[in-house]
DNA sequence: CTGAAAGCGCTAACAA
DNA sequence: TTGTTAGCGCTTTCAG
């Protein structure tokens, strides 16, 4: 492979010019330029971004943790990350951290070895502490997960709001018992949506106990299949159920499916996210749309400022109620 | 951010031996060691990956190329990379091609930047020719899709045989008018299950004509259901449907259900690949396993050899007939 | 077992 | 407009 050195030599000039006419084109002679260019080809060179990283100590790479990259939700904002990462002449280190700790600390210490130049985290499960201390001195964002304390950048929705419309639209559709899947109540966007839940059932005067919420220890197909078998096991006689993910509700409505039971006659269900896959179901599924390419296209944005050590403030990006056949 | 000056000054020690507890610990007396030891957790000491890898020449990093990252079938190979490749010390760059040449080429060039020590592409629209150059000065290996003539290294599935196996199981049921959805034929994978539905419906002297195939423009769900409504529209009393990937074979399902036609009972579907979502669906779709995990995970180990610089052999993997409620 | 020193390929300050 | 040169942080030979 050859070197700026050897063009430099082919073309008879120093490899500062080289270097000039790789990243400054406009100060160098045409004459030069053109000189050197016609060794680049000859040669058919191409920089070492290993040098190029070395020397302005950046390697231009954000690092991407998400809990799990076959979660379609996570799957589109990497690729709003994507693409605007690209855009800025960044490429993106996607990380599973499959939610344990361990991995999250071997991935973090990319950013320690200077393999990345920021991060944007999605992972709720993520030790806070460390989270904290490690964006004292690192450039971070959080994505669609967020603290209360404001100690760290983010970007995300309203989840407690569209969880309170969506209840409310079901209850307007003269639905009284309502049931919902949640998932751990250790995430605070579980118990922000639960609370919206909440509000709107008060609202509206509407029956409710504890036990109405099924406690998904993941969110997956399979757990909202077992939230639906289990509700319905209670025999409460729910007419709606209001699930706080659409891999869960598409899990629950196929359990419907299974048992036959009409959807929405005998029971509307709804989810949240919009994922491409809600589209897919039978009947599709109503929904509260996350803005997730742009969520992760704005989280860029941000990572990158901050990269640059400018200030930026956090974001709360617009949802939308989706509704379909499934309510 | 201290460097590795930092901690020999600290230690009262040289960057060489500083540099050697990093790397092999054994060649160094332990109570100098121990001294290092502590300067390093005293400075909160991590080495630098750009100094590392301009040193030895290497990224450590391996650019895994694909059409689209939501497209489950890859994605789950990306999974088995990525697990295989952490295991080997190395991280993976996961490009997403769109299949345009633009965008390869721009991913190409990580390569020749020395970003990435090897590549393993997916991508079946690839330019050949521009890839058989580059696999010569590069390692390169092919996942999934493969070349006829043997110049590139490459890990696949015998898609003749699986699909000659799933039409003859449909033809076992009693099938005799199969409709096949294909993807387009200028892929070699949709040339070889072509002629393993071709090769199951002569040994069984069941009707076909050409355009019994559907040939779609894109691997999409979208598709599939455009499909169907195009296959139903002709009238020709198919009673079974062969998918050549289980994208397009769920949006065939949801058409299906939409007009109210009932599987298996009215028209049996079938799908390829064994992405997670056949299970979700309602019914259950049966489909041809691919080992998409065990694909990618093996990728990685051949890459990983050419980039040591031995030889490789190809490698064919198994399959397996998942048959469930669709059909 | 340890240290001195060269050098990986590049950029940028300084000089000419 | 161009060249000289130092140095980014690390590993590794060679001497001691």
């Amino acid at each position: 492979m050859p070197t700026i050195q050897d063009v430099a030599k082919k073309a008879g000039v120093s490899v500062a010019t080289v270097s000039r006419v790789l990243n400054n084109p406009s100060t160098v002679k045409k004459i030069t330029k053109q000189k050197v260019q016609k060794a680049m080809e000859e040669l058919d060179y191409s920089p070492s971004i290993l040098g190029r990283n070395l020397r302005n100590s950046e390697s231009r790479m954000l690092l991407v943790l998400i809990p799990k990259i076959s979660n379609p939700f996570y799957l589109r904002i990497v690729e709003g990350i994507e693409e605007n990462a690209l855009e800025h002449g960044y490429n993106i280190l996607v990380c599973q951290t499959h939610s344990k700790t361990e991995r999250e600390s071997v991935y973090f210490d990319l950013l320690r070895n200077r393999l990345a130049d920021g991060a944007i985290t999605m992972d709720p499960t993520i030790d806070k502490e460390k989270l904290i201390h490690l964006a004292k001195q690192f450039p971070i964002v959080q994505c669609s997960e967020y603290d209360k304390d404001k100690s760290l950048s983010y970007i995300t929705i309203d989840s407690e709001l569209a969880a309170y419309q969506m209840t409310k639209f079901l209850l307007k559709q003269g639905h009284r018992r309502i049931a919902m899947v949640n998932s751990d109540e250790k995430f605070l966007y579980a118990r922000e949506r639960k609370n919206g839940y909440l509000r709107a059932l008060k609202e509206f005067d509407a029956a409710f106990e504890e036990n109405w919420i099924y406690r998904a220890a993941n969110v997956t197909f399979e757990e909202g299949q077992q939230a639906m078998r289990s509700l319905l096991n209670r025999e409460e006689g729910f007419t709606a159920v209001f699930a706080v993910s659409d891999m869960l509700a598409i899990g629950a409505l196929k359990e419907l499916n299974i048992q036959g039971i009409s959807v929405p006659d005998e029971m509307a269900i709804s989810g949240f996210d919009k994922i491409d896959f809600t589209n897919m179901t039978f009947p599709r599924l109503t929904t509260v749309a996350q803005p997730m390419y742009k969520m992760g296209s704005i989280a860029v944005e941000m990572l990158i400022k901050k990269i640059r050590g400018e200030k930026i403030e956090d974001v709360i990006l617009d949802h939308e109620l989706i509704i379909r056949e499934s309510t």
